[in-house]
RNA sequence: CAGGGUGUAGCUCAGUUUGGUAGAGCGCUAGCUUGGGGUGCUAGAGGUCGCGGGUUCAAGUCCCGCCACUCUGACCA
């Protein structure tokens, strides 16, 4: 491609709009994206390439792995969702819209609804059985805060596989194919990655694990042995409650303290100089319409996840200062258990670490007060005691014992094993070999394409622009003269501009007569993995200057061997970056 | 959803305090110049100052309402 012939529309500087992530701010400074509405973007031509790059990567190894390639609609008729639950569960997130005559209708947020009834229409028998049915495609989610460009974007590109077994060991076989799939996708992508256990939350269902590309700036915590293989989602990681126990500290009597001002954890523990875990954490949440409590240790988070888990609910919401001011007559930031039993009938959660946490500072549902020396069973009852918290750097491998580490990560895949969650609520059954109707067995296989693409960048970059691994750059090589308007140099450069794409390496050859510094700068910024410089010593002594992106040494070479030597450098960056993990 | 910030040329922003002819740099067009890391000079084009209402002789600027974009938070009581 001639830069000429293209749209390529380079900043100098971040547009305003673009937030604090690398990968908005380098996608559009390099010409491959704009941005149309918060969370809404343009492919522009460089971007659709990097798109369609990671597209067929995905496309070829979920076809080998047996997958079959269709396509699914956008827009789907609310009675689908009415039949899964979903219509209500979904909630604002869904893009909701109607036809002329009042017919509502989705923008489909995800396909499961949809794929499930077309098996129930159009799958019968086992002997059709096992089906991997995918498509790539459009998804809609009317987030309640896109951000970071296309991480977290409202119209997003994703492939979803659905797999529908006749029992759970196929399921199993399909699980693991996909499994095996994704990691050779973001291998052969370029991308450090880690594949960790994780919540299978609203979507339902039990296994569940996601693919995270490691990034600092990355939204999900991610923990991981360093002894044995176990890494999980923060959220999903259990803690162990046995070797916590420890015998009870002298319970010391009661006591009422003033703590005006002091509503968070910080602030009490600042005011009566004490360590944060000293404190009991009491959170109010509305889960399901009802108001429950749940004790922490100071330092630690409520795992959401684990509460909802627990009571085998599907919403939780926090509680506002409202809600907790109309039912307990409790004041924001002064909450705690003690006496909350007497005045309501609450449900009190605890952490298991809770239960060893003696004289202990909480709220006194009282404003500006705190209790000190507070202690379970003498002062308050716990309904429930169990894992609610999130896993920390430096707790216990679940597996192991070892110690655990942590690194944020991007979620670029995600796969989870349904059950027959969708195909029981869709009426997806089939006939077995013994003439029984049974509900097929549904698994679904996810991985966000366009977030891939800001993945690739976030993780690899520098100050000049992007470093795109060789897998997924918009073109393999890009290839300009010093000087454009010199017949000699641009008749070079044009001649192994057409010899490198007849050789199959997609070459970008830019044209334009600019000066030299302005097509570096352009060069360095889009991030094709090797640069090739016609000037002087080209005409002089027959040299040829070839770069890579990533750095290193230049290379020179004759018009006659550019080829052979770029082919070679090319195929050992696929090799590298394919064996990445 | 809560709280903050910002909307002026294609992009980055000044001008708003104290109302009085619409600005700069970059980019764009033309010419000359230059040609190995965003050349230099000259001349140009380009704006319903986010939208609507109000105050005023006069509003980018003051007042009211709305919209968009964006940041932080939305568990730490």
């Amino acid at each position: 491609m001639r830069v000429t012939q293209m749209l390529i529309p380079t900043l100098r500087e971040a547009p305003a709009e673009a937030d604090v992530s690398v990968s908005h701010q380098l996608l559009l400074r390099s010409g491959m994206v704009r941005k149309v509405a918060a969370g809404v973007y343009i492919l522009l031509p460089l971007g659709s390439r990097v798109v369609k790059k990671i597209e067929n990567i995905i496309r070829e190894e979920m076809d080998s792995a047996g997958g079959v390639e269709l396509q699914l609609p956008i827009i789907q008729p609310a009675e689908l969702w009415r039949r899964s639950g979903r219509w209500d569960l979904y909630g604002p997130e869904m893009f909701r819209l109607q036809d002329r005559h009042g017919r509502e209708f989705c923008l489909g947020p995800t396909h499961e609804e949809l794929i499930t009834c077309l098996f129930a229409q159009e799958v019968n028998s086992y002997r059709q059985l096992p089906l991997l049915l995918y498509q790539i495609h459009d998804k809609y989610r009317d987030e309640r805060r896109p951000r970071f460009g296309l991480l977290r974007g409202r119209e997003f590109i994703m492939k979803d596989l659905y797999s529908f077994d006749k029992d759970e060991d196929g399921l199993e076989i399909s699980y693991r194919k996909m499994y095996d799939a994704y990691n050779r996708i973001f291998s052969r992508c370029g991308l450090n990655f880690r594949a960790v256990e994780a919540d299978s939350g609203a979507i339902g269902g039990d296994v569940s694990h996601e693919f995270m590309v490691i990034a600092d700036q990355g939204e999900d915590q991610l923990l991981y042995c360093s002894k044995c293989n176990y890494a999980a989602n923060a959220e999903k990681t259990p803690c162990p409650s046995d070797e916590l126990r420890k015998a009870a500290d002298e319970e010391r009597p009661l006591q009422l303290a003033a703590t005006p001002e002091a509503r968070t954890v910080q602030d009490v523990a600042a005011y009566l100089q004490l360590s944060t875990d000293q404190v009991l954490k009491s959170l109010f949440f509305n889960i399901d319409g009802k108001l429950v409590v749940v004790l922490v240790r100071g330092d630690r988070s409520v795992n959401e996840t684990k509460v909802l888990s627990y009571l085998g609910a599907d919403k939780l919401e926090i509680a506002d200062s409202e809600e907790l001011r109309n039912n307990f007559g409790i004041p924001m930031g002064f909450a705690g258990p003690v006496g909350l039993q007497e005045k309501t009938s609450v449900t009190i959660l605890g952490d298991t670490e809770v239960k060893y946490l003696y004289n202990a500072v909480a709220g006194a549902n009282k404003s500006g007060y705190h209790y000190l020396n507070v202690n379970p069973g003498r002062d308050y009852q716990v309904d429930h005691y169990d894992d609610f918290r999130v896993a920390q750097e430096g707790d216990p491998c679940p597996c192991c014992g070892g110690s655990l580490q942590m690194q944020r990560g991007i979620e670029v895949g995600h796969i989870f094993k349904l059950g027959t969650r969708y195909s029981e609520a869709m009426g997806a059954s089939f006939l077995n070999e013994k003439g029984k109707e049974i509900p097929v067995i549904m698994g679904c296989y996810g991985i966000g394409v366009t977030r891939t693409m800001a993945a690739a960048v976030e993780q690899s970059h520098d100050q000049d622009g992007i470093i795109w691994p060789s897998a997924i750059s918009p073109f393999h090589a890009v290839i300009m003269a010093v000087d454009q308007r010199n017949q000699q140099q641009a008749g070079m450069a044009s001649e192994i501009y057409q010899q490198l794409t007849a050789a199959g390496i997609e070459t970008l050859y830019d044209d334009r007569e600019e000066r030299p510094g302005v097509k570096f700068k352009d060069a360095d910024l889009i991030g094709c993995p090797v640069r090739v410089v016609v000037g002087k010593k080209a005409i002089t002594d027959g040299l040829v200057e070839i770069k890579r992106r990533s750095g290193g040494e230049m290379a020179f070479r004759t018009k006659e061997k550019i080829t052979g030597y770029l082919q070679d450098i090319l195929a050992d960056m696929l090799h590298k970056q394919g064996t990445k993990n």
